[in-house]
DNA sequence: CCCCAGAGCTGCGAAATCCGCAGACTTCGA
DNA sequence: TCGAAGTCTGCGGATTTCGCAGCTCTGGGG
């Protein structure tokens, strides 16, 4: 990879090549990939033609695009819903703290179905964790049962949601 | 084949009606549209004839069902991916404390592109907000000079993400 | 009690989309 | 110089999506 060169103009396929790999193991992704992104950020189900004709590419080529992105885990096509509409009626984000590695404590929270989101930040907790439940009950039971008993937890502190006001998926489209 | 009658014991459809409202004013949600979603939660672009064998109907009523919760903002099917991987290499959790009426904050929150997630909590933070930048100065730039600048915001504490380790959209699949 | 409007489901062709594959081009390294 | 790997394009055939007509059930008026 010696010439960097990412996006030398705009869109010719050919000047933006894929896959190369950064150090960290994840994929670089070029911009026809962004774009192809992009799209399916505003439309999950847009007919791989129209995004071909949105980024300048062939419908196959979106189409091999498409596919290579879902494989590598560079993104996932889903439906988002909000929670409480499908019958979860507490969420919560906990705050953690704890000694040693950090690194078993966050697997234990991620092999948890109830945690939607895990996240080791700097700051005055050492790991943030969104927890979606069905009620007041079934959180605490989370909480206390569940996380505080980890080993290597030292505290908690919880942020009950009162309402939720954004939730978007719109990376990369500003 | 019209005596399809697939699952007359659960699943019929017409034992388990939808669009009755709730007082909040959200759609009450029935077990077909449930199944619906839990899906399309597993793969966003699955064929309308495949949801249908799983939930037991057709294709036309399924297409019918997935129009209307798309319509009606219970769900929306898009393509999510990891910021970091899409080049935004900072984000962070911020907590904010203010005074008075939290909705202009949690407004003015919501507005900003940076802001991915916008969540106003009991605790010891008013408001918990997501934000998704390219790179420290970036980051910095949107707590300084953006947020803890509006009115009634009285403190704010960050924590900058270090390592994403789960990330889920499987509310109902468990 | 009857009738009508509304909501939801089914079935069905026509149109659009998806899919697999072969051929061409480019890059990279032996 | 040649071959392997990686992508893109174009093209039929298989699938899926789409729009619509018809049917059933429900819940009011009149």
């Amino acid at each position: 990879m010696q010439s960097e060169r990412v996006a030398s103009r705009s869109a010719d396929p050919r000047d933006s090549r894929d896959s190369r790999e950064s150090r960290s193991g994840t994929p670089q992704l070029d911009a026809v990939s962004l774009g192809i992104i992009e799209q399916l950020q505003e439309d999950g189900r847009r007919p791989y033609a129209a995004i071909g004709k949105a980024v300048g590419l062939s419908e196959a080529a979106v189409r091999q695009r498409v596919q290579k992105l879902l494989d590598q885990g560079v993104m996932q096509i889903v439906a988002v819903t909000d929670p409480l509409t499908v019958g979860f009626r507490r969420q919560a984000m906990v705050g953690i703290n704890a000694d040693g590695d950090l690194e078993p404590v966050a697997d234990a929270l991620t092999a948890m179905p109830e945690v939607e989101y895990v996240v080791m930040t700097a700051g005055s907790f050492d790991i943030l964790a969104e927890i979606v439940c069905e009620d007041d009950d079934h959180l605490l039971d989370v909480i206390n049962k569940r996380i505080r008993i980890l080993p290597g937890v030292r505290s908690t502190e919880s942020f009950v949601y009162l309402k939720l006001k954004k939730q978007t998926y719109m990376w990369g489209t500003r």
